[in-house]
DNA sequence: CAGGAATCTGCATGAAACTGCATTTTTATA
DNA sequence: TATAAAAATGCAGTTTCATGCAGATTCCTG
C-alpha cells in the first residue's frame, strides 16, 4: 500500500468518522504504529486533521462549534453575488456543502422560484429560509463533520435528477489536474452531480485556484463557469479561460 | 474515547445544558470523576467553560450567546430521560422531529451505538454530535416550518427500514380518537413509521394527553409505550395501561 | 460546626510517542 | 539497466502522557 493512498484512506476515515486511532489503523492496514504516527504528523502539519494522544481527529473538533467565522467570509460573499445571477426562475439547482454554498444560499433573493437539491443539511436550513425556494434533501447516511449526506443511495437519487445547474464548492482546482478534493465519499457525490447536471459552476476562492488534493472529481473542460472572487481577466484565471470555461 | 473527544463532548454538554456534573459525566462516559475534574479543569483554563465545585458551568455570558428556550423543557427533559432507557446497543431507532425528540438527542450517553434514522433535519443534526451514532437522513421534499422531510420517497424508504423501535413526538392522544395531528404530511410520515417499527414510543407531555387533533395517525393499540413526565402510576394514564400500554 | 461530598496531591501503571538506527523500497541518473 | 541517493518503514529502548487510586484536605449544607 503506497504512502499517499495511506494518508487518503486515513483522511477518508477522519472525515467520515471523525476520529481515528492509531492502533485501529495500524491493524487495518498492516503496518506499525510508528508509521501510522508518522502519517498523522505529516497530516496534520499539512492541517488536514488534529493529531492528539492515541490518534486523529478532524479539524472542526478543534475549530469548535462555537465561534463558527467562516474563513475568507468577504470573498466567499463576493463569489456568491456572482453565482446568484445565474439562477433564474423555475430552474432545479444542485448544490454540494461547503461555507461558499452557505453563503450562497443566504442571498438568495427572496422573489426567486427555484427547486434546490442538495446533501447539504446547513445548505437546506439556508434554503428554508427562502419563502419561494423548494427545497429537496437527499437522503443517505450522514458524515459528521461535513454535516451532508454520503453513499450509495444518495448518489442513486442525485443520478435521477436533471438539474438545469449546479454549483460545487471547490477544494482544489488546477488546469492539469482538474478538479480534486480530499474526501472519498464527497468526490463521489460531487462526480455523481458533474455527471448530471446540464451546466456545472465551480465556486472557488483564488487561494484554491492551481491547487491540487489527491482524490479527482473531474476534468477541467467538465466545468462551464468558474467563479471566483477576482476579476474575469485576472492573469491568474487565464489558463481556465483558454480551455473554453466561462469566467465570472 | 480520546481525551479531546470527551473534551468536545462535555463543552457540547455545558453549551446546551448551561451546566454539568462531574459525578454525572463520570458515569455517562465511563471514566473516574478525577479524569473528569481535570478536563473541566482544562476547559476552564482555556476558558471554555466555569469549573464550579461539583461541576462545570457554562459561561456564556462573557459570550452573550443563550441556548433557545422550550416550552415545559423540564418535562420534556424528563420524557427524554425515560425514553433513552429503552434504547440499546445496536438498536435501528426511527424518530419523528419536535422539541422533545430533540431532548431526547441531547442527552443520548456518548458510549451509545446505535443507528438512529429521521426525517428531522434538526434532530440529525442532534444525533450527529454524538460520536457513537450513525444517522441516516431520509430524503425528500423538505417541509420548511416542521424542518422534516415529506413526500412518497420519505415514506417508501421509511416502510424499507425495519427499526427496532420508534420514538414518534405526539400532539394529541386520547383513548377514543387514538394519536392524532394537525399536518398531513406529518401524519403520513409518522403512519408509514407505526407501521414498519418492531415497538413504538409515543412521547407525550401530560398537558397533551386526552386531546385530540383532526388527521388521525393511528389507534391507540398502535402504541406499545407511552412516555410522559407523571407517574407511571398517575390516575390520568390509568385508561391507557389498561389498553395493555406500557407506561414510563 | 459536624458530616459527607468533592477536590487535591502524589504515585503507580500501562499505553502511546519519540529517538536513533538498520533494513527495505523507490527514485533518479549515469 | 545498473547503481547511488533518497525516502519510507520497522524495531528497540527511552521518555512522556493519560488515567485511576489512596489518602489528606477543603468545601458545602443543614
Amino acid at each position: 500500500m503506497l504512502k499517499k493512498e495511506r494518508q487518503a484512506y486515513i483522511l477518508h476515515q477522519v472525515n467520515l468518522h471523525n476520529k481515528v486511532l492509531s492502533s485501529h489503523l495500524s491493524e487495518q492496514m498492516g503496518v506499525s504504529e510508528d508509521t501510522i504516527r508518522r502519517d498523522l504528523a505529516e497530516l496534520a502539519r499539512e492541517g488536514k486533521i488534529l493529531k492528539v494522544h492515541g490518534g486523529g481527529l478532524s479539524n472542526s473538533f478543534h475549530q469548535g462549534v462555537i465561534a463558527q467565522d467562516v474563513y475568507a467570509i468577504e470573498e466567499k460573499r463576493m463569489i456568491a453575488q456572482k453565482a446568484v445571477g445565474l439562477i433564474h426562475d423555475g430552474m432545479f439547482v444542485l448544490t454540494t456543502g461547503g461555507t461558499t454554498i452557505l453563503q450562497l444560499a443566504r442571498i438568495l433573493p427572496p422573489e426567486l422560484r427555484a427547486t434546490f437539491i442538495t446533501v447539504s443539511l446547513p445548505a437546506a436550513f439556508e434554503y428554508a429560509n427562502h419563502p419561494n425556494i423548494e427545497v429537496i434533501v437527499i437522503g443517505d447516511k450522514l458524515a459528521k463533520n461535513s454535516k451532508i449526506t454520503v453513499g450509495g443511495e444518495a448518489i442513486a437519487k442525485i443520478r435521477d435528477i436533471r438539474a438545469d445547474l449546479c454549483f460545487l464548492g471547490v477544494n482544489a482546482i488546477d488546469v492539469q489536474a482538474g478538479l480534486t478534493d480530499n474526501d472519498w465519499e464527497v468526490v463521489q457525490v460531487k462526480k455523481a452531480m458533474v455527471s448530471t447536471a446540464k451546466k456545472v459552476a465551480a465556486l472557488c476562492i483564488s487561494e484554491k485556484v492551481n491547487t491540487a488534493e489527491h482524490l479527482k472529481v473531474c476534468n477541467i473542460e467538465d466545468i462551464d463557469i468558474l467563479i471566483t472572487e477576482l476579476q474575469p481577466k485576472s492573469k491568474k484565471l487565464q489558463p481556465y479561460s483558454s480551455k473554453g470555461i466561462k469566467i465570472l
